[in-house]
DNA sequence: ATGACGGAAGTTTTCCGA
């Protein structure tokens, strides 16, 4: 089983890409970022060609998720419950596993907000968001041992995760109060799947278009795939994948993909 | 210090991302 994570960008203008990407990389699961488009414009059915049902929920102009599957997902759930939220940021769903638990894998999804700088209303929004998505999982752990909360978390771990520590210290997605947030999902029994494997230097998700970001190695580390430990037990490798930003017209983002025996 | 690049909206320039 393999489960994946990728920011695309503009789902319009990625779609080629996209479809590439799964022909090549068959997951089972793959959760999509920034589509960036309205519910009426999502290409449900050259993903169905494909072989992937799907979940969406987008918006006008910006944000908008996704949740592909090869096998149907149910108890879908859009955005946060209980959070008022005018952003279409999480597509969740359970996953059929073929364990013997008979539990189906519930899969997360999401785009968390940018925050913009600190001090901003859009930080204080990314603040009360990370909040509002602590409680909820809080409880969906209750209800699932077996969780995986992937997506652009755009929020950096640690001075590994970014190409410039100093540089970048206390701005935005290496701010200790997003950290703060990070690490307290950890705090519930969550794992950063990625570190559970021996990595290479300068692993990052996201390089910034401008000024060669990607050529140079300039990038951060912000798409995570986070899991309880009953995942975490039968992961077998976590990686980014880096080739599609290699593509001609790239998403910033590359895909995370974690391998499950 | 600023803007670089890329996408969307939409029309000429602005907002936003990270």
């Amino acid at each position: 089983m393999q489960l994946a994570t990728w920011n695309v960008n503009s789902l319009s203008v990625r779609l080629p890409q996209v479809l590439d990407w799964l022909q090549a990389n068959p997951v089972d699961v793959l959760a999509l970022q920034e589509l960036k488009m309205t519910d009426d414009k999502f290409p449900a059915q050259a993903i169905a060609e494909a072989g992937y049902t799907a979940q969406w929920f987008g918006q006008k102009t910006y944000n908008g998720v996704a949740l592909l599957s090869r096998q149907p997902v149910t108890d879908v759930v859009k955005n946060i419950p209980g959070f008022g939220d005018e952003m279409a940021r999480v597509v969740a769903g359970t996953v059929p596993d073929g364990d013997a638990s008979n539990a189906g894998i519930r899969v997360i999804g999401a785009y968390f907000p940018n925050g913009q700088a600190p001090g901003t209303d859009k930080f204080e929004y990314k603040m009360a968001w990370l909040k509002g998505l602590r409680d909820w999982v809080r409880d969906e752990l209750k209800a699932h041992p077996k969780l995986v909360l992937m997506g652009d978390y755009n929020i950096t771990f640690d001075d590994q995760d970014v190409w410039d520590p100093v540089g970048m210290r206390d701005q935005i997605h290496c701010t200790e109060e997003e950290r703060y947030h990070l690490r307290a999902l950890i705090a519930l029994g969550l794992q950063d799947s990625f570190r559970l494997f021996d990595q290479p230097a300068k692993s990052y998700s996201w390089w910034d278009y401008r000024d060669f970001g990607f050529r140079r190695s300039r990038g951060l580390r912000i798409d995570h795939i986070l899991v309880t430990p009953t995942v975490a037990a039968r992961a077998t490798a976590c990686v980014i994948d880096k080739v599609p930003r290699k593509n001609e017209r790239p998403s910033d983002h590359a895909p995370v993909v974690l391998t499950l025996d």
